[in-house]
RNA sequence: GGUCCCGUAGCUCAGUUGGAUAGAGCAUCUGCCUUCUAAGCAGAGGGUCGCUGGUUCAAGUCCAGCCGGGGCCA
Protein backbone atom coordinates (compact mmCIF):
# COMPACT_ATOMS: atom_id res chain seq x y z
CA UNK A 1 0.00 0.00 0.00
CA UNK A 2 1.11 3.32 -0.92
CA UNK A 3 2.48 6.33 1.73
CA UNK A 4 -0.71 8.48 -0.09
CA UNK A 5 -3.42 5.42 0.07
CA UNK A 6 -2.22 5.17 3.55
CA UNK A 7 -3.23 8.80 4.73
CA UNK A 8 -6.53 8.30 2.81
CA UNK A 9 -7.56 5.26 4.70
CA UNK A 10 -9.87 7.00 6.84
CA UNK A 11 -11.90 3.68 8.32
CA UNK A 12 -8.76 3.06 9.94
CA UNK A 13 -8.09 5.44 13.57
CA UNK A 14 -9.44 6.09 16.77
CA UNK A 15 -13.08 6.13 17.59
CA UNK A 16 -13.88 4.37 14.33
CA UNK A 17 -15.83 0.87 14.67
CA UNK A 18 -15.36 -2.43 13.61
CA UNK A 19 -17.49 -5.53 13.61
CA UNK A 20 -15.38 -8.85 13.76
CA UNK A 21 -16.43 -12.08 13.68
CA UNK A 22 -14.72 -14.89 15.42
CA UNK A 23 -15.58 -18.54 16.21
CA UNK A 24 -18.56 -20.24 14.17
CA UNK A 25 -18.79 -23.74 15.54
CA UNK A 26 -21.81 -25.65 14.34
CA UNK A 27 -24.39 -26.29 16.83
CA UNK A 28 -24.50 -29.29 18.05
CA UNK A 29 -21.08 -30.42 17.32
CA UNK A 30 -18.42 -30.30 19.98
CA UNK A 31 -15.93 -27.99 19.26
CA UNK A 32 -11.95 -29.11 18.12
CA UNK A 33 -9.03 -27.82 18.75
CA UNK A 34 -9.66 -25.80 14.93
CA UNK A 35 -12.18 -23.60 16.42
CA UNK A 36 -9.59 -22.66 19.01
CA UNK A 37 -7.73 -20.66 16.23
CA UNK A 38 -10.93 -18.43 15.01
CA UNK A 39 -11.59 -17.78 18.75
CA UNK A 40 -8.23 -17.15 20.23
CA UNK A 41 -6.89 -14.79 17.09
CA UNK A 42 -10.11 -13.30 16.56
CA UNK A 43 -10.40 -11.88 20.69
CA UNK A 44 -6.62 -11.19 20.32
CA UNK A 45 -6.89 -9.29 17.12
CA UNK A 46 -10.40 -7.76 18.89
CA UNK A 47 -8.63 -6.43 22.22
CA UNK A 48 -5.47 -5.15 20.24
CA UNK A 49 -8.18 -3.47 17.83
CA UNK A 50 -9.53 -2.12 21.36
CA UNK A 51 -5.64 -0.62 22.39
CA UNK A 52 -5.68 0.81 18.94
CA UNK A 53 -8.98 3.21 20.57
CA UNK A 54 -11.40 1.09 18.33
CA UNK A 55 -14.78 0.26 19.45
CA UNK A 56 -15.15 -3.44 18.65
CA UNK A 57 -18.29 -5.43 18.67
CA UNK A 58 -17.57 -8.75 18.67
CA UNK A 59 -20.23 -11.29 16.36
CA UNK A 60 -21.36 -14.85 17.26
CA UNK A 61 -21.55 -15.86 13.98
CA UNK A 62 -23.15 -19.75 15.10
CA UNK A 63 -23.12 -22.42 12.64
CA UNK A 64 -27.32 -22.41 13.21
CA UNK A 65 -29.16 -23.10 9.85
CA UNK A 66 -29.02 -25.81 7.41
CA UNK A 67 -30.62 -29.52 6.42
CA UNK A 68 -28.27 -31.13 9.01
CA UNK A 69 -31.20 -29.14 11.33
CA UNK A 70 -33.87 -31.19 9.49
CA UNK A 71 -32.15 -34.57 9.97
CA UNK A 72 -31.23 -33.81 13.87
CA UNK A 73 -34.80 -32.78 14.14
CA UNK A 74 -36.15 -35.92 12.87
CA UNK A 75 -33.81 -38.11 14.63
CA UNK A 76 -34.80 -36.50 17.91
CA UNK A 77 -38.65 -36.84 17.75
CA UNK A 78 -37.74 -40.71 16.47
CA UNK A 79 -34.86 -41.15 19.23
CA UNK A 80 -35.04 -38.61 21.62
CA UNK A 81 -36.62 -40.20 25.04
CA UNK A 82 -33.70 -42.92 24.49
CA UNK A 83 -31.38 -39.90 25.94
CA UNK A 84 -31.48 -38.40 28.45
CA UNK A 85 -31.65 -34.61 27.23
CA UNK A 86 -32.40 -33.23 30.45
CA UNK A 87 -29.47 -34.20 32.64
CA UNK A 88 -26.78 -34.42 29.68
CA UNK A 89 -28.57 -32.25 26.86
CA UNK A 90 -25.34 -31.26 25.03
CA UNK A 91 -23.92 -35.28 24.85
CA UNK A 92 -27.33 -36.37 24.19
CA UNK A 93 -27.43 -34.59 21.10
CA UNK A 94 -24.24 -35.09 19.63
CA UNK A 95 -25.31 -38.93 20.34
CA UNK A 96 -28.38 -38.35 17.76
CA UNK A 97 -26.45 -36.24 15.17
CA UNK A 98 -23.70 -39.12 14.64
CA UNK A 99 -26.56 -42.33 15.20
CA UNK A 100 -27.94 -40.49 12.26
CA UNK A 101 -25.34 -40.32 10.19
CA UNK A 102 -24.33 -43.66 10.90
CA UNK A 103 -28.10 -45.03 10.03
CA UNK A 104 -28.23 -42.62 6.88
CA UNK A 105 -25.29 -44.70 5.71
CA UNK A 106 -27.66 -47.75 5.81
CA UNK A 107 -30.43 -46.36 4.88
CA UNK A 108 -30.29 -43.83 2.65
CA UNK A 109 -33.84 -42.54 2.49
CA UNK A 110 -33.00 -41.12 5.92
CA UNK A 111 -31.60 -38.11 4.34
CA UNK A 112 -34.56 -37.54 2.34
CA UNK A 113 -36.55 -37.48 5.67
CA UNK A 114 -34.06 -34.70 7.40
CA UNK A 115 -34.73 -32.59 4.37
CA UNK A 116 -38.37 -33.02 4.59
CA UNK A 117 -38.57 -31.35 8.10
CA UNK A 118 -35.71 -29.22 7.51
CA UNK A 119 -37.72 -27.68 4.49
CA UNK A 120 -40.92 -27.56 6.85
CA UNK A 121 -38.53 -25.42 9.76
CA UNK A 122 -37.76 -23.03 6.55
CA UNK A 123 -41.39 -22.53 6.23
CA UNK A 124 -42.06 -21.90 9.35
CA UNK A 125 -43.38 -25.21 11.23
CA UNK A 126 -43.67 -23.91 14.89
CA UNK A 127 -43.18 -27.64 16.29
CA UNK A 128 -39.96 -27.71 14.37
CA UNK A 129 -38.81 -24.36 15.18
CA UNK A 130 -38.98 -24.80 18.87
CA UNK A 131 -37.25 -28.26 18.65
CA UNK A 132 -34.15 -26.25 16.75
CA UNK A 133 -34.76 -22.97 19.16
CA UNK A 134 -33.74 -25.63 21.81
CA UNK A 135 -30.67 -27.55 20.14
CA UNK A 136 -29.17 -24.01 19.34
CA UNK A 137 -29.81 -23.18 23.11
CA UNK A 138 -28.20 -26.48 24.43
CA UNK A 139 -25.22 -26.10 22.18
CA UNK A 140 -24.44 -22.38 23.10
CA UNK A 141 -24.71 -23.38 26.75
CA UNK A 142 -21.94 -26.22 26.41
CA UNK A 143 -19.89 -23.58 23.83
CA UNK A 144 -20.11 -20.78 26.47
CA UNK A 145 -18.32 -22.83 29.51
CA UNK A 146 -15.16 -23.11 26.49
CA UNK A 147 -15.02 -19.48 25.87
CA UNK A 148 -15.08 -18.72 29.52
CA UNK A 149 -12.15 -21.02 29.67
CA UNK A 150 -10.53 -19.19 27.40
CA UNK A 151 -11.77 -15.74 27.69
CA UNK A 152 -14.05 -15.16 24.70
CA UNK A 153 -16.31 -12.92 24.54
CA UNK A 154 -19.04 -12.02 21.83
CA UNK A 155 -21.20 -9.16 22.14
CA UNK A 156 -23.76 -10.24 19.55
CA UNK A 157 -24.91 -13.83 18.65
CA UNK A 158 -25.37 -13.42 14.63
CA UNK A 159 -25.87 -17.18 13.01
CA UNK A 160 -26.51 -18.25 9.91
CA UNK A 161 -30.18 -18.08 10.71
CA UNK A 162 -30.03 -14.82 11.56
CA UNK A 163 -29.93 -13.23 7.83
CA UNK A 164 -32.75 -15.90 6.99
CA UNK A 165 -35.48 -12.70 6.50
CA UNK A 166 -32.25 -10.84 4.58
CA UNK A 167 -31.60 -12.72 1.91
CA UNK A 168 -34.57 -11.95 -0.40
CA UNK A 169 -33.49 -8.27 -0.14
CA UNK A 170 -29.77 -9.24 -1.48
CA UNK A 171 -31.06 -11.25 -4.25
CA UNK A 172 -33.43 -8.32 -5.17
CA UNK A 173 -30.52 -6.14 -4.71
CA UNK A 174 -28.21 -7.89 -7.15
CA UNK A 175 -31.84 -8.17 -9.92
CA UNK A 176 -32.02 -4.29 -9.47
CA UNK A 177 -28.31 -3.82 -10.51
CA UNK A 178 -28.78 -6.35 -13.21
CA UNK A 179 -25.65 -8.37 -11.65
CA UNK A 180 -27.97 -11.56 -11.54
CA UNK A 181 -27.35 -14.34 -14.04
CA UNK A 182 -29.06 -17.30 -14.93
CA UNK A 183 -26.65 -20.09 -15.64
CA UNK A 184 -27.62 -24.11 -15.78
CA UNK A 185 -30.83 -23.03 -13.22
CA UNK A 186 -28.91 -21.48 -10.47
CA UNK A 187 -28.61 -17.60 -10.03
CA UNK A 188 -24.94 -16.33 -9.92
CA UNK A 189 -23.01 -12.82 -10.33
CA UNK A 190 -19.87 -13.21 -12.72
CA UNK A 191 -17.02 -11.95 -11.62
CA UNK A 192 -14.21 -11.83 -14.48
CA UNK A 193 -12.05 -14.28 -15.66
CA UNK A 194 -9.51 -15.33 -12.87
CA UNK A 195 -12.17 -16.34 -10.31
CA UNK A 196 -15.54 -18.33 -10.80
CA UNK A 197 -18.88 -17.13 -10.55
CA UNK A 198 -20.76 -16.26 -7.46
CA UNK A 199 -23.37 -18.27 -6.69
CA UNK A 200 -26.31 -16.66 -5.23
CA UNK A 201 -29.23 -19.23 -5.63
CA UNK A 202 -28.93 -22.94 -6.61
CA UNK A 203 -31.32 -24.69 -8.86
CA UNK A 204 -33.12 -26.12 -6.53
CA UNK A 205 -34.04 -22.55 -4.82
CA UNK A 206 -31.64 -23.02 -1.76
CA UNK A 207 -29.36 -20.11 -1.20
CA UNK A 208 -25.73 -20.55 -0.40
CA UNK A 209 -23.41 -19.28 2.14
CA UNK A 210 -22.54 -16.58 -0.28
CA UNK A 211 -25.61 -14.63 0.10
CA UNK A 212 -25.75 -15.06 3.51
CA UNK A 213 -22.35 -13.25 3.64
CA UNK A 214 -23.41 -10.75 1.34
CA UNK A 215 -26.45 -10.34 3.98
CA UNK A 216 -24.15 -9.81 7.03
CA UNK A 217 -21.88 -7.34 5.10
CA UNK A 218 -24.59 -5.37 4.46
CA UNK A 219 -26.09 -5.94 7.67
CA UNK A 220 -22.94 -5.28 9.82
CA UNK A 221 -22.35 -1.98 7.21
CA UNK A 222 -25.73 -0.27 7.68
CA UNK A 223 -26.91 -1.38 10.83
CA UNK A 224 -24.32 -1.64 12.85
CA UNK A 225 -22.18 0.89 11.03
CA UNK A 226 -19.23 -0.93 10.81
CA UNK A 227 -15.97 1.23 9.81
CA UNK A 228 -14.10 -2.29 9.20
CA UNK A 229 -15.58 -5.57 8.66
CA UNK A 230 -13.22 -8.53 9.79
CA UNK A 231 -14.16 -11.89 9.76
CA UNK A 232 -11.92 -14.49 11.16
CA UNK A 233 -12.40 -17.76 9.32
CA UNK A 234 -10.33 -20.85 7.93
CA UNK A 235 -8.36 -20.27 4.86
CA UNK A 236 -10.28 -22.40 3.13
CA UNK A 237 -12.69 -19.80 2.92
CA UNK A 238 -10.52 -17.61 1.28
CA UNK A 239 -12.05 -17.57 -2.36
CA UNK A 240 -15.61 -17.34 -1.01
CA UNK A 241 -14.41 -14.37 1.15
CA UNK A 242 -12.97 -12.95 -2.40
CA UNK A 243 -15.78 -13.10 -3.99
CA UNK A 244 -18.24 -12.21 -1.55
CA UNK A 245 -16.09 -9.04 -1.23
CA UNK A 246 -16.23 -8.32 -5.31
CA UNK A 247 -19.58 -8.87 -5.37
CA UNK A 248 -20.14 -5.97 -2.91
CA UNK A 249 -17.61 -3.54 -5.07
CA UNK A 250 -19.74 -4.87 -8.13
CA UNK A 251 -22.96 -3.01 -6.08
CA UNK A 252 -21.11 -0.37 -6.14
CA UNK A 253 -20.82 -0.32 -2.10
CA UNK A 254 -17.51 1.44 -1.84
CA UNK A 255 -16.90 0.02 1.78
CA UNK A 256 -16.23 -3.46 0.25
CA UNK A 257 -12.58 -2.17 0.69
CA UNK A 258 -13.02 -2.03 4.34
CA UNK A 259 -13.98 -5.81 4.19
CA UNK A 260 -11.21 -8.19 5.46
CA UNK A 261 -10.94 -11.75 5.76
CA UNK A 262 -8.68 -12.79 8.73
CA UNK A 263 -7.65 -16.17 7.43
CA UNK A 264 -5.83 -18.30 9.66
CA UNK A 265 -4.69 -22.21 8.67
CA UNK A 266 -5.74 -25.42 9.67
CA UNK A 267 -4.67 -27.73 11.68
CA UNK A 268 -3.41 -31.08 10.46
CA UNK A 269 -2.56 -34.17 11.40
CA UNK A 270 1.28 -35.20 11.04
CA UNK A 271 -0.06 -37.70 8.21
CA UNK A 272 -1.18 -34.54 6.62
CA UNK A 273 -4.69 -34.97 7.43
CA UNK A 274 -7.23 -32.68 7.45
CA UNK A 275 -9.57 -33.02 10.98
CA UNK A 276 -13.38 -34.16 10.32
CA UNK A 277 -15.68 -34.27 12.89
CA UNK A 278 -17.56 -36.88 10.63
CA UNK A 279 -14.40 -39.10 10.28
CA UNK A 280 -13.80 -39.12 13.77
CA UNK A 281 -10.35 -37.78 13.02
CA UNK A 282 -10.38 -34.67 15.43
CA UNK A 283 -8.96 -33.79 18.64
CA UNK A 284 -11.89 -32.39 20.76
CA UNK A 285 -11.30 -28.97 21.99
CA UNK A 286 -12.18 -29.52 25.54
CA UNK A 287 -9.72 -32.73 25.77
CA UNK A 288 -6.99 -30.54 24.75
CA UNK A 289 -7.58 -27.93 27.51
CA UNK A 290 -8.60 -30.62 29.87
CA UNK A 291 -5.50 -32.37 29.29
CA UNK A 292 -3.31 -28.91 29.40
CA UNK A 293 -4.72 -28.20 33.09
CA UNK A 294 -3.69 -31.56 34.16
CA UNK A 295 -0.50 -31.56 33.45
CA UNK A 296 0.10 -28.13 34.30
CA UNK A 297 -1.20 -29.24 37.85
CA UNK A 298 0.93 -31.95 38.08
CA UNK A 299 3.81 -29.34 37.38
CA UNK A 300 2.65 -26.81 39.94
CA UNK A 301 2.89 -29.47 42.58
CA UNK A 302 5.72 -30.48 42.21
CA UNK A 303 7.16 -26.96 41.93
CA UNK A 304 5.43 -25.83 44.45
CA UNK A 305 3.99 -27.37 47.11
CA UNK A 306 2.28 -25.97 50.08
CA UNK A 307 -0.63 -24.04 47.81
CA UNK A 308 -3.60 -25.23 48.91
CA UNK A 309 -5.78 -26.46 46.43
CA UNK A 310 -7.70 -24.06 45.11
CA UNK A 311 -3.87 -21.83 44.52
CA UNK A 312 -2.86 -24.98 42.62
CA UNK A 313 -6.63 -25.69 41.02
CA UNK A 314 -6.89 -22.06 39.58
CA UNK A 315 -2.70 -21.73 39.02
CA UNK A 316 -3.17 -24.95 36.70
CA UNK A 317 -6.58 -23.42 34.71
CA UNK A 318 -4.85 -19.92 33.68
CA UNK A 319 -1.25 -22.02 32.79
CA UNK A 320 -2.45 -24.80 31.07
CA UNK A 321 -4.92 -22.60 28.88
CA UNK A 322 -2.52 -20.50 28.59
CA UNK A 323 0.05 -22.64 27.82
CA UNK A 324 -2.35 -23.85 24.15
CA UNK A 325 -3.73 -20.25 23.64
CA UNK A 326 -0.22 -19.23 23.37
CA UNK A 327 1.36 -22.09 21.24
CA UNK A 328 -1.41 -21.00 18.74
CA UNK A 329 -0.89 -17.41 18.76
CA UNK A 330 2.68 -17.56 18.16
CA UNK A 331 2.82 -18.43 14.96
CA UNK A 332 2.06 -16.23 11.41
CA UNK A 333 -1.78 -17.36 11.88
CA UNK A 334 -1.88 -18.40 7.98
CA UNK A 335 0.14 -21.09 8.15
CA UNK A 336 -1.13 -24.79 9.08
CA UNK A 337 -0.29 -26.08 12.04
CA UNK A 338 0.69 -29.55 12.56
CA UNK A 339 -1.50 -31.14 15.55
CA UNK A 340 1.29 -32.17 18.22
CA UNK A 341 0.62 -33.03 21.71
CA UNK A 342 4.01 -32.51 23.45
CA UNK A 343 4.24 -29.03 21.38
CA UNK A 344 0.80 -27.76 22.49
CA UNK A 345 1.47 -28.87 26.07
CA UNK A 346 4.86 -27.61 26.07
CA UNK A 347 5.65 -25.57 29.32
CA UNK A 348 9.37 -24.61 28.65
CA UNK A 349 10.72 -22.36 26.12
CA UNK A 350 9.28 -20.37 23.68
CA UNK A 351 5.69 -20.69 25.70
CA UNK A 352 2.98 -19.06 27.09
CA UNK A 353 3.98 -20.40 30.86
CA UNK A 354 7.78 -19.29 30.14
CA UNK A 355 6.10 -15.57 30.12
CA UNK A 356 3.56 -16.30 32.93
CA UNK A 357 6.68 -17.44 34.55
CA UNK A 358 8.68 -14.30 34.22
CA UNK A 359 5.61 -12.15 35.17
CA UNK A 360 5.71 -14.42 38.41
CA UNK A 361 9.36 -13.05 39.19
CA UNK A 362 8.51 -9.84 38.30
CA UNK A 363 5.31 -10.37 40.36
CA UNK A 364 7.80 -12.30 43.70
CA UNK A 365 10.72 -9.63 43.70
CA UNK A 366 7.74 -6.29 43.91
CA UNK A 367 6.23 -8.74 46.99
CA UNK A 368 9.70 -9.13 48.49
CA UNK A 369 9.88 -5.67 47.85
CA UNK A 370 7.45 -4.57 49.67
CA UNK A 371 6.49 -1.29 48.65
CA UNK A 372 5.34 0.19 44.93
CA UNK A 373 8.34 1.00 42.60
CA UNK A 374 8.70 3.97 40.81
CA UNK A 375 7.17 4.86 37.63
CA UNK A 376 11.00 5.43 35.95
CA UNK A 377 14.23 4.76 37.00
CA UNK A 378 15.79 7.98 37.92
CA UNK A 379 19.62 6.68 38.07
CA UNK A 380 21.61 6.63 34.90
CA UNK A 381 20.87 3.01 33.51
CA UNK A 382 24.20 1.22 33.26
CA UNK A 383 24.24 -2.54 32.99
CA UNK A 384 24.10 -3.46 29.34
CA UNK A 385 21.53 -5.44 30.55
CA UNK A 386 19.44 -2.81 31.96
CA UNK A 387 19.81 -0.63 29.07
CA UNK A 388 18.57 -3.20 26.25
CA UNK A 389 15.22 -4.06 28.46
CA UNK A 390 14.87 -0.50 28.49
CA UNK A 391 14.89 -0.37 24.79
CA UNK A 392 12.48 -3.32 24.24
CA UNK A 393 9.70 -1.96 26.61
CA UNK A 394 9.83 0.84 25.15
CA UNK A 395 8.94 -1.18 21.91
CA UNK A 396 6.23 -1.88 23.30
CA UNK A 397 3.29 0.94 21.75
CA UNK A 398 5.12 0.33 18.28
CA UNK A 399 4.24 -3.40 18.34
CA UNK A 400 0.78 -2.96 19.02
CA UNK A 401 0.59 -0.87 16.46
CA UNK A 402 1.92 -3.14 14.04
CA UNK A 403 -0.05 -6.29 15.49
CA UNK A 404 -3.35 -4.28 14.93
CA UNK A 405 -1.68 -3.24 11.42
CA UNK A 406 -1.61 -6.74 9.92
CA UNK A 407 -4.00 -8.48 11.90
CA UNK A 408 -1.30 -10.46 13.09
CA UNK A 409 -0.99 -11.42 17.48
CA UNK A 410 2.00 -13.34 16.85
CA UNK A 411 3.53 -9.80 16.53
CA UNK A 412 2.86 -9.48 20.03
CA UNK A 413 3.16 -12.93 21.09
CA UNK A 414 6.97 -13.15 19.81
CA UNK A 415 7.72 -9.34 21.23
CA UNK A 416 6.29 -10.49 24.33
CA UNK A 417 9.21 -13.75 24.06
CA UNK A 418 11.56 -11.02 23.55
CA UNK A 419 10.87 -8.91 26.54
CA UNK A 420 11.20 -12.17 28.65
CA UNK A 421 14.34 -12.66 27.22
CA UNK A 422 15.88 -9.75 27.89
CA UNK A 423 14.62 -9.65 31.25
CA UNK A 424 15.48 -12.72 32.16
CA UNK A 425 19.34 -11.73 31.04
CA UNK A 426 19.22 -8.84 33.12
CA UNK A 427 17.74 -10.86 36.39
CA UNK A 428 19.88 -13.37 36.07
CA UNK A 429 23.35 -10.94 35.95
CA UNK A 430 22.31 -8.03 38.31
CA UNK A 431 21.28 -8.45 41.69
CA UNK A 432 18.45 -6.34 42.04
CA UNK A 433 17.32 -6.34 45.91
CA UNK A 434 19.80 -6.15 48.80
CA UNK A 435 21.50 -3.41 46.12
CA UNK A 436 22.92 -0.03 47.02
CA UNK A 437 19.13 2.36 47.65
CA UNK A 438 19.68 4.38 44.13
CA UNK A 439 20.23 0.90 41.85
CA UNK A 440 17.63 -0.89 43.86
CA UNK A 441 15.45 1.67 43.34
CA UNK A 442 15.74 1.86 39.51
CA UNK A 443 16.17 -1.35 38.80
CA UNK A 444 12.85 -2.21 41.03
CA UNK A 445 11.50 0.19 38.30
CA UNK A 446 12.79 -1.70 35.54
CA UNK A 447 11.13 -4.97 36.91
CA UNK A 448 7.29 -2.87 37.54
CA UNK A 449 7.79 -1.69 33.63
CA UNK A 450 8.60 -5.02 32.66
CA UNK A 451 5.29 -6.80 35.07
CA UNK A 452 3.22 -4.14 33.72
CA UNK A 453 3.78 -5.06 29.95
CA UNK A 454 3.74 -8.34 30.59
CA UNK A 455 0.74 -8.13 31.89
CA UNK A 456 -1.32 -6.33 29.62
CA UNK A 457 0.65 -8.27 26.52
CA UNK A 458 -0.79 -11.53 28.19
CA UNK A 459 -4.13 -10.13 28.77
CA UNK A 460 -4.60 -8.68 25.02
CA UNK A 461 -3.82 -12.24 24.45
CA UNK A 462 -6.56 -13.51 26.76
CA UNK A 463 -3.97 -15.04 28.64
CA UNK A 464 -3.90 -14.09 32.37
CA UNK A 465 -0.83 -13.75 34.55
CA UNK A 466 -1.18 -15.35 38.35
CA UNK A 467 1.03 -13.76 40.75
CA UNK A 468 2.71 -17.36 41.77
CA UNK A 469 2.67 -20.48 39.95
C1' G B 1 -6.36 -27.02 -15.85
C1' G B 2 -7.35 -22.00 -13.20
C1' U B 3 -6.30 -19.37 -8.77
C1' C B 4 -4.47 -18.30 -3.77
C1' C B 5 -1.00 -19.47 0.24
C1' C B 6 3.54 -21.69 1.97
C1' G B 7 9.09 -23.20 1.21
C1' U B 8 14.76 -20.10 6.41
C1' A B 9 19.27 -25.13 11.21
C1' G B 10 17.70 -32.45 12.16
C1' C B 11 12.32 -30.73 13.83
C1' U B 12 8.78 -26.38 14.75
C1' C B 13 9.16 -21.44 13.55
C1' A B 14 10.74 -15.62 14.03
C1' G B 15 12.91 -12.18 10.71
C1' U B 16 9.34 -4.71 11.04
C1' U B 17 9.08 -0.15 5.70
C1' G B 18 15.17 -4.00 1.45
C1' G B 19 20.63 -2.46 5.38
C1' A B 20 26.27 -4.75 8.86
C1' U B 21 28.92 -11.63 10.86
C1' A B 22 20.54 -14.69 9.14
C1' G B 23 17.83 -15.37 15.00
C1' A B 24 14.69 -18.33 18.77
C1' G B 25 12.64 -22.82 20.81
C1' C B 26 12.79 -28.26 20.62
C1' A B 27 16.35 -32.22 20.11
C1' U B 28 22.06 -33.41 21.13
C1' C B 29 26.43 -32.06 24.14
C1' U B 30 28.70 -28.90 28.40
C1' G B 31 28.40 -25.70 32.67
C1' C B 32 25.21 -22.91 36.66
C1' C B 33 20.35 -23.77 42.45
C1' U B 34 23.63 -22.38 50.99
C1' U B 35 22.00 -15.52 47.35
C1' C B 36 15.68 -12.09 44.38
C1' U B 37 11.05 -18.98 41.96
C1' A B 38 16.14 -23.70 37.66
C1' A B 39 8.70 -23.55 34.08
C1' G B 40 15.28 -20.25 34.32
C1' C B 41 20.44 -18.66 32.58
C1' A B 42 25.28 -19.27 29.99
C1' G B 43 28.02 -21.97 26.20
C1' A B 44 28.96 -25.72 21.84
C1' G B 45 27.72 -27.97 17.36
C1' G B 46 24.08 -27.35 13.41
C1' G B 47 22.29 -22.64 7.34
C1' U B 48 24.27 -22.38 -0.65
C1' C B 49 17.28 -18.61 3.43
C1' G B 50 13.68 -24.41 -2.55
C1' C B 51 16.21 -23.40 -7.67
C1' U B 52 17.46 -19.89 -11.70
C1' G B 53 17.54 -15.18 -13.49
C1' G B 54 16.34 -9.82 -12.80
C1' U B 55 15.94 -4.78 -10.13
C1' U B 56 19.37 -2.28 -6.49
C1' C B 57 25.21 0.63 -3.74
C1' A B 58 22.67 -3.43 -0.90
C1' A B 59 17.78 -9.10 -1.55
C1' G B 60 15.75 -14.19 3.28
C1' U B 61 12.84 -9.59 2.19
C1' C B 62 10.94 -6.71 -4.21
C1' C B 63 9.94 -8.80 -9.68
C1' A B 64 9.70 -13.05 -13.34
C1' G B 65 10.08 -18.16 -14.36
C1' C B 66 10.65 -23.05 -12.58
C1' C B 67 10.50 -27.05 -8.69
C1' G B 68 8.18 -28.97 -4.22
C1' G B 69 3.91 -28.93 -0.44
C1' G B 70 -1.05 -27.35 0.74
C1' G B 71 -5.96 -24.90 0.05
C1' C B 72 -10.00 -23.56 -2.99
C1' C B 73 -12.66 -23.69 -7.75
C1' A B 74 -14.08 -26.84 -12.15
Amino acid sequence: MSEGERLGYSTRGPGKRIVIDYSSPNVAKPMHVGHLRATVIGQAIRNIAETQGYEVIGLNHLGDWGVQFGKLAWAYKEWGDQYDFKNKPFQSLFEIYVRFHEEAEKSPELEAKGSLVFKNLEDGDTAVAEIWKMFVDISLVEYQRLWDLLGVKHDLVRGESFYNSRLKAVEEMLEKRGLLVESQGASVVNLGDDMPPCLIRKSDGASLYATRDLASAIYRKEELKADLNLYVVGVDQSLHFKQVFEVLEMSGYEWAKDCHHIAFGMYRFKEGMKMSTRKGQVVFLEDVLNQAIERTAVVVAEKNPGLTDAERASIARDVGVGAVAFNDLLFDRVKNVEFDWDRILSFEGDSGPYVQYMYVRCASLIRKYGKEPKMMPERTLSAPEERELVRVLMAYDDVLEMAFDGFKPNVLAQYLLEVCAVFSRFYHNNRILGEEASVEESRMALVRATKEILHQGLRHLSIRSPEFM
